[in-house]
DNA sequence: CCTAGACCCTGTACGC
DNA sequence: TGCGTACAGGGTCTAG
């Protein structure tokens, strides 16, 4: 489900409720997630939340002691309850807050996570990230070294963390369409200007679909119940046969390792 | 080192 | 209605 716009649209929605706040404990119901929710997590109590933080697209709750670091997987959701409600069938953890509301997460495919650290910087899933796409140390000349002599197909290249965070299935080809470049050409045909044009691409969507609360596909919702909404605006994903809202050239289904790209092969080259 | 593929798990959509 | 199959927004690990 969720790629950075999600995550971060997600942070943006619980931190008003947490932070400042002491996080009474927790009720883990299901702790087989990706990994097994740690014990850390488990047997907290009384600790205040100093921050909540985002790097890649993983969730930081810094507290008092340590931190608790959330993963979203494919399918996982965080809500603010204000008032306590019975759990549903795939409501694995619940954070029960000082100020009466609690933060309740959902994954059906439980593909996420619930990760306790105590030093952010000896944490194995933070380790090997790579820059954040909205941040300077991201740019064109970035891009175009890291794609020197790399046979791989672009679009599977984006997706891979070492070289840029956050950017999934859905805004590598949305990314892609928007600078005009072929998901399945080589990512060391890139020019130095189409690495800039990219580079730029992805800031751009990805700071457009933050704007707009992330992309509800199917079950992705905001942590007030809202749909994300810029779905409204994917030029390709999702629309493959339907028209290139650019030129009406229909957009094109393909695979790479798996996972479909949509491309208008008019626009990009 | 690089690259492709399998795998973790459940729900949904679709063809028969 | 029921069953089998394919597919879904992520990330890690392994094999070649």
């Amino acid at each position: 489900m969720p790629e950075l716009p999600e995550v971060e649209t997600s942070r943006r929605g619980i931190e008003p409720w947490l932070a400042g706040q002491t996080i009474l404990r927790a009720e883990v119901r299901n702790a087989r997630l990706r990994w097994p929710v740690d014990q850390e997590i488990i047997a907290l109590r009384d600790q205040r939340v100093l921050s909540v933080q985002r790097r890649a697209k993983y969730l930081l709750l810094e507290l008092e002691k340590g931190w608790i670091i959330i993963h979203l997987g494919m399918s996982g959701r965080l809500r603010v309850l204000p008032q306590p409600q019975p759990p549903e069938k795939h409501d694995h953890v619940d954070l029960v807050i000082s100020n009466g509301c609690i933060i309740r997460y959902t994954d059906p495919r439980r593909f996420g996570a619930w990760l306790w650290s105590d030093d952010l910087r000896t944490s194995r899933v933070l380790a090997h990230l790579g820059p954040e796409p909205l941040s300077d140390t991201f740019d064109g000349r970035w891009l175009y070294q890291k794609s020197r002599n790399k046979r791989t197909s672009i679009k599977p290249w984006l997706m891979d963390n070492t070289l840029v965070v956050g950017v999934g299935n859905i805004y590598a080809s949305e990314s892609l369409f928007v600078a005009g470049i072929l998901p399945g050409r080589a990512a060391g045909s890139l020019s130095e200007e189409e690495a800039g044009l990219l580079a730029e691409s992805i800031k751009a969507v990805l700071l457009r679909s933050i704007e707009q609360g992330g992309t509800t596909l199917r079950d992705f919702l905001q942590s007030d119940g809202k749909p994300g909404y810029f779905v409204q605006e994917l030029q390709v994903y999702g629309r493959g046969g339907e028209a290139c809202r650019v030129c009406g050239t229909p957009i094109q289904l393909a695979k790479h390792g798996q996972r479909s790209t949509f491309f208008c092969p008019a626009c990009q080259h």
